[in-house]
DNA sequence: ACTAAATAGTGCGACATCGTACTAAATGCA
DNA sequence: TGCATTTAGTACGATGTCGCACTATTTAGT
């Protein structure tokens, strides 16, 4: 293994980092109230997918600990974005639903990210984002896999 | 601007948000104590640059605020790894020193992350990583320059 | 030189993240 | 069926993140 491999890879993770950072800064400075990158992002992926998943389900699909999922819905419940049933298949379990206000605020936080984007595609284009998308899935797919179970 | 180029950008920046939580979370697995990502992020870059830089470069090479840079710093002095001294060309300012220990402690969890980054090398080779680099680079780089300063 | 503005760093408070330990429900297996 | 194990979710505590406000120092404009 040789030095210059490890600093290739270390680099990586290293701009992965940073624009992890700036992109969630961006996000966050679009969304009303102390709503976080993380609430914005379950919201997305309700209406992406399909709402009615489980909490677990949620962290699953975002890589967080169960624990942290609980508290993110919290917060989402106590701003009254999603409501939680329980789940009729499963007495320990829950479901997740949008509510009007959920759907309408993830609206109107991409409608206030649109001219962010439009900007950022001037520089970086849609082609270029196309072109990574897969090769970032992969390496998510694979420390996914590889990672220790939580 | 099409729902699908959104789609594709925002698609972007999920997949580097879950990249960047199971990459911290596996460095963390390997790091001893407390210490965090942020921790071996400091010492590394210090390393791999120079000591002896100010916390507000550091802060900006992580595109960090700086309040969160003086934290991090702290955890770092309290364990003996880094050592602050006052800045002989500004009195306002402080310059990062490494020590013996934090580069020790820098060099054994690079050590202890060799064999994660071989396996995942097996998956995804070198090259992709190489082919990665510039191109991340520059998207940090634009959202860098974007950004509403801190 | 003097004063106003900018800058480096920190204290503090609000909130996020996440590991541990717990409860209740479901599952498996004898 | 009965009991041990596994699983979904939560309470709690330790620590991290970061915005705001403050102090000390430097810089700039006159």
């Amino acid at each position: 293994m040789h030095n210059e491999t490890l600093a290739a890879y270390f680099g990586f993770f290293n701009e992965i980092g940073i624009i992890e950072q700036l992109s969630r800064t961006l996000l966050e400075a679009r969304l009303p109230d102390g709503l976080t990158a993380a609430h914005f992002g379950v919201l997305n992926h309700l209406i992406r997918v399909k709402d009615g998943q489980t909490p677990l389900a949620l962290a699953h699909a975002f890589q967080v600990p169960k624990t942290t999922m609980t508290h993110t819905l919290g917060g989402l419940e106590r701003r009254k974005l999603v409501t939680l049933s329980p789940n009729p298949e499963d007495g320990r379990s829950k479901c997740v639903w949008l509510t009007e206000d959920g759907r309408q605020l993830r609206d109107a936080a991409i409608l206030a990210l649109a001219p962010d984007i439009a900007k950022l595609q001037q520089q970086i284009p849609l082609e270029s984002i196309i072109d990574l998308l897969p090769k970032l899935a992969e390496i998510r797919s694979y420390l996914d896999a590889n990672r220790d179970n939580r």
